[in-house]
DNA sequence: TCCCGATGCAA
DNA sequence: TATTGCATCGGGA
């Protein structure tokens, strides 16, 4: 007899969400205990019973026909909780994935449609096991339907038939419905007689049967007491039988063929277990789907390396590595603390060779990385940047990079948050990987009394594995999508370039920062004095929302924009204001002065190392949408420029001892990577003939000559080139210059009307993204933008205005990452000892020695405008200095 | 303690 | 209601 589970799906995952005792959460939120038990429990059913169907029957909202037949039914029940309310939707996604049935109907609760199936499942020739953590749902047992109780939690649960029950209960699992009208249930709000509980109850079941024989026979009934209640209240008692009566006729289409059994939808289920991080289920997934016979899932051909299988060597004594040599490709992970401020200390490093693992310890050996320096070797990592650095700590200099996962996700999805080893070793590999810190964890933590060796030499060996696996599931999507060029000649040759330039790291004079914080402290106080006693009163300053009521309520000044919280006081807003008040002045100053003390003086102190008096930087391949480098602790891409009193915090930048900065940038390197896309003949002929393009694109849009251009009509320009490459509106437009939205409409046509080409462009990459959903540079670069097609048309607008601006600054970022890794081989081959140490998007800064300064400044220019051929000149403009307040 | 919104710095 | 970032602060969960 074929099996057919039949689960509710409600009671399930409520007695699995209160039978944890802690709660499961993920990183992201996401709570997860409910779902966790109610697949476990699932699991056990599958694997004790082999049932050939299965379906899960929920609850609706809407009320059921018992709550029409009675106003009280359920009332007082509490309402799940949202934790768990929020599991509901992800298990009834996990299900889909699983091709596992649901069924929901409105009027109905889950009790009516199981009893329901399970009638017609019976009547079918199957053998029906309900699946519940609800009592009532006895009632359906017969010799044939089984009913599985939950019972402390979703770990244990009994198994009832007919005969069980009736052992268990002393009666039929059709008198316990009249059981029920008897002496009710306080969880349903069903009435029973007032009076009678579980004693009476079941003494009167025995004797008379039914409810409904117990009335006709009420004269019979003893003691007196008990009689009385049954005659008052036999209307209760014959509704309360109605309200607990399961109903098994419920108007449904069953069609056993949806419950079968199936296949799950693999991919669809990872996704959701990684999500939810549900590593175990993952890890049983793959073993399900690897030991599958002919599903053809593509996926699941065997992987490159089996980390298992590794002849595995352990290095601890120096004697070793005189005997070992290494060639060719080389998966590497370093152990050891990401430090920037001190010299990181490396714990070992783990690499997979061949057939070969082989952990180095590197707390026992001395020549490990002069070793490791005379390997040829290329490597193979995942954010190998990480690795190149702590290894040039340590004194290696020249690294070959066969591939970066980290990096190659990276270039085949932007958009992404998290390029873990982890999620992709679950996404590409199914399987689970722990991080670092998971795997730390749950080893015991490594600490001055007991010896890591083993466990980092158990983990890395996972971590190369993976890698190695990782790295040829990428390459083949990278071949695929044509993302050979910005990967191979961009992406990967600059790891190592990077790794350069946050060793190297930009020296820092702790002593001008300090100096400068001394003054910008004394202004602050002055500043606060003063715009107390305007105000007067004391309040935090820094807080826009006490400054908001001070100005806007306090001080009745007209307030502009709101914010969610209260009032904007954003600069543009307080401009406005300036000759309102006399604190508004005070405040932007304020504004001004403590932003520069407290982010780019007392943040950039504590970032100099001790060790070297640099600062060593974050350079991120891996962290923008359009392909820019983003740079942390300390951001060195937006320190001060525009203005004076900013602007000096560049003097604390300092070249090395005989040193000299060297810097170029690229003059308007976005306008010109939009010249040559879009093929303008006017943008391209301004180009040529070096003309002052902002000037050039006034004279133009106006219709008059260049030299009678004023300079606010030049800056006006300015600010719409800006806005071309940024994807403008009128409305954006209008504020920027502050016109208004018609005039700011005009100058867009007009700008249009001249520079054609560039508006076929931009509705060209909107056109492309709405038909393949991503826009290229001209490396290949993509970037999916899943917003072109939404239907909120303000969404919309902003996947066009995506559509328009990536191709231009993810181009040009392509430009310069050829530039720097142009730049950093040209220093090596040329055998300076100059280097790089600064990208900040359109310019490059070597610390250069005094007697290469002639040199360096030769290539710097050179390669940087050779980076690429455009159908306009790339022009670097060079600069040098004692200190980066000097390059301008 | 962590997270988000507001703000402001850069290209 | 203009693109890409990061750091700081206040204030609330």
């Amino acid at each position: 007899m074929e099996r057919i589970a039949i689960i509710d799906g409600n009671s399930l995952i409520n007695r699995a969400y209160y039978a944890m005792r802690n709660p499961m959460i993920t990183k992201d939120g996401i709570f997860t205990q409910g779902i966790f038990g109610f697949l476990n429990m699932m699991e056990k059913i599958k694997k004790d019973y082999e049932p050939a169907y299965m379906v899960i029957a929920f609850d609706l909202k809407a009320p059921t026909f018992r709550h029409k037949a009675y106003e009280g039914y359920k009332a007082g029940r509490k309402k799940m909780p949202p934790e768990l309310a929020m599991e509901v939707p992800i298990l009834k996604d996990i299900l889909r994935a699983m091709n596992i049935k649901q069924v929901e109907l409105e009027g109905f609760e889950a009790d009516d449609l199981i009893g329901t199936i399970a009638k017609e499942a019976e009547s079918c020739g199957m053998e029906p096991l309900i699946i519940t953590g609800d009592k009532d749902e006895l009632q359906l047992a017969t010799d044939i339907t089984k009913i599985i109780l939950t019972r402390k939690g979703v770990s244990e649960f009994d198994l009832y038939d007919r005969q069980a029950m009736m052992d268990k209960y002393g009666f039929t699992p059709t008198q316990f419905i009249d059981f029920k009208g008897l002496m009710g249930d306080q969880s349903d709000n069903i009435p029973g007689i007032p009076g009678v509980g579980e004693k009476t109850a079941t003494k009167l079941i025995l004797e008379y049967g039914s409810v409904e024989n117990l009335i006709a026979n009420v004269d019979n009934v003893k003691p007196k007491g008990v009689k009385a209640k049954v005659e008052e209240h036999a209307q209760l008692a014959m509704m309360s039988k109605r309200l607990a009566t399961i109903n098994t006729q419920v108007p449904m289409d069953i069609d056993f063929a949806e419950y079968k059994l199936t296949e799950p939808d693999y991919d669809a289920l990872i996704e959701l277990y990684s999500r939810l991080e549900f590593n175990r289920f993952l890890k049983k997934l793959n073993v399900q789907r690897s030991g599958g016979t002919g599903s053809g899932d593509p996926a699941a051909k065997p992987l490159a390396v089996d980390a298992e299988k590794l002849e595995k060597v352990c290095v601890r004594e120096d004697s070793q590595l005189a005997e070992l040599t290494l060639q060719g490709k080389t998966a590497i992970k370093v152990f050891g603390d990401h430090n920037h401020l001190d010299v990181p200390q490396i714990e070992g490093v783990a690499a997979v060779n061949g057939d070969t693992y082989y952990y180095f310890d590197c707390r026992n050996l001395t020549g490990f990385f002069d070793w490791l320096a005379e390997q040829e070797i290329s490597f193979a990592g995942h954010s190998l940047k990480d690795d190149y650095y702590m290894l040039l700590c340590h004194g290696m200099t020249k690294f070959e990079t066969a591939f970066d996962t980290e990096v190659a996700q990276y270039v085949l999805d932007s958009s992404r948050s998290n390029y873990s080893l982890s999620a992709l070793s679950n996404e590409y590999l199914h399987q689970s990987l722990r991080d670092e810190k998971e795997f730390f964890e749950e080893n015991g933590q490594v600490d001055l009394f007991t010896d890591p060796t083993e466990q980092y030499m158990t983990y890395g060996c996972e971590v190369c594995g993976a890698i190695l696996n990782l790295a040829e599931a990428q390459k083949a999507q990278i071949a695929d999508q044509k993302l050979e060029t910005v990967l191979y000649e961009a992406e990967l040759p600059l790891v190592e370039v990077m790794a350069s330039m946050e060793h190297e790291g930009f020296r820092t004079d702790k002593k001008i920062l300090e100096g400068f914080g001394v003054v910008l402290a004394e202004q602050i106080g002055e500043l606060t004095k003063q715009i107390y006693g305007l105000a007067g009163e004391e309040f935090n300053i820094n807080s826009p929302l006490q400054l908001g009521n001070i100005l806007f309520e306090k001080l009745g000044l007209p307030a502009g924009k709101k914010t969610k919280r209260g009032y904007s006081t954003s600069a543009d807003i307080l401009e406005k204001l300036m000759d309102k008040h006399p604190i508004i002045p005070l405040i932007l100053e304020y504004r001004t002065v403590s932003k520069l003390k407290s982010t780019y003086v007392d943040g950039l102190i504590p970032l100099i190392s001790s060790t070297d008096g640099k600062v060593h930087a974050h350079f991120n391949q891996t962290v923008t949408t359009t392909g820019r480098i983003s740079c942390t602790e300390p951001n060195l891409q937006n320190i001060p420029i525009r203005q004076e009193m900013g602007r000096k915090l560049r003097k604390a930048f300092i070249p090395e001892e005989n040193c000299v900065l060297v810097g170029a940038d690229y003059s308007q390197i976005e306008l010109r990577v939009l010249a040559h896309m879009s093929g303008d003949d006017a943008l391209i002929e301004s180009f040529n003939n070096g003309e002052d393009i902002h000037r050039a694109t006034a004279a133009r849009v106006l219709g008059i000559p260049e030299d009678k251009i004023t300079l606010e009509e030049r800056s006006r320009a300015k600010a719409v080139n800006f806005g071309v490459i940024y994807g403008m509106s009128a409305f954006g437009l209008s504020s920027e210059l502050r016109i208004t939205r018609k005039d700011a409409d005009e100058y867009i046509k007009a700008y249009f009307a001249k520079h054609a080409a560039v508006k076929e462009f931009m509705d060209e990459q909107v056109k492309f993204c709405k038909a393949n959903g991503y826009v290229s540079t001209l490396l290949g670069r993509k970037r999916f933008i899943k917003e072109i097609n939404a239907s909120a048309y303000m969404v919309k607008q902003v996947g066009e205005r995506l559509a328009m601006n990536t191709p231009i600054q993810g181009s040009a970022a392509d430009i310069i990452k050829l530039a720097m890794i142009k730049v950093f081989r040209a220093l090596r081959d040329q055998g300076l000892r100059s280097r790089l140490i600064l990208q900040v998007h359109d310019e490059l800064i070597i610390n250069t020695r005094e007697e290469e300064k002639e040199q360096v400044e030769k290539l710097l220019t050179e390669n940087m405008e050779s980076a690429y051929e455009l159908a306009v000149k790339l022009k670097a403009d060079l600069n040098e200095g004692e200190s980066w307040y000097e390059l301008k």
